[in-house]
DNA sequence: ACGTAATATATAAATATACTGATGTTAGGT
DNA sequence: ACCTAACATCAGTATATTTATATATTACGT
């Protein structure tokens, strides 16, 4: 079927957003703490501003995160129920 | 912490590994039909058959699948059951 | 309006992935 | 022993990802 190559296409786009070390920690820690801004993150993986900016957009562009500005941070958050329910069968302690 | 580094690390590759239409599409069929040769896969998939090899050998390196000689084919199958999980909760209709 | 904190974007280099076509391997049939 | 089918691996090229550095944007305080 022809849908399906877009299902699998699809899917496979929402996987490999998330398959990244940096990636699953920030999505787990959004999961765990409800959400966290950029400078949180930062500090916690102690990977440079720029390397976390850039994954957050790559987890905005795939819908797997949402971002409410509040001055000047800015709160993400996981707004796709898929993906809250991969990473509990992922990280499962 | 140092473990958890390592643990995102592990659950990133199995995502990576996941992480394609082909292979993705290859996953679920195994599931759903229990088990597949590689001749069959090609045909359905319509890729040439070293591509689908190559796919075949990703997922057996992550320990998603593990095959079964049985004379010229070789029966491939799921072996992680997480992996199951994971596909159910992303392809469910 | 200016300075600064928080975050985003651009660009370029390094690295990893994917695909193709050709060649190897393994097992079965004659 | 030879041929062929089913599958695996190699080598090369094209494409995508990741990361770092530098620069931009946005919003707040003064």
């Amino acid at each position: 079927m022809d849908t399906d190559v877009k299902i699998y296409t699809e899917r496979a786009e929402l996987l490999k957003a998330l398959a990244h070390p940096v990636r699953l920690c920030i999505v787990r820690g959004l999961i765990e703490n409800g959400g966290c801004n950029v400078s949180h993150m930062q500090s916690c993986l102690g990977a440079p501003q720029s390397t976390i900016s850039q994954h957050l957009q790559k987890l905005r562009a795939a819908g797997i995160i949402s971002g409410i500005r509040n001055g000047l941070e800015i709160n993400y958050q996981v707004c796709d129920q898929r993906v809250v329910q991969l990473v509990h069968i992922l990280i499962s302690e």
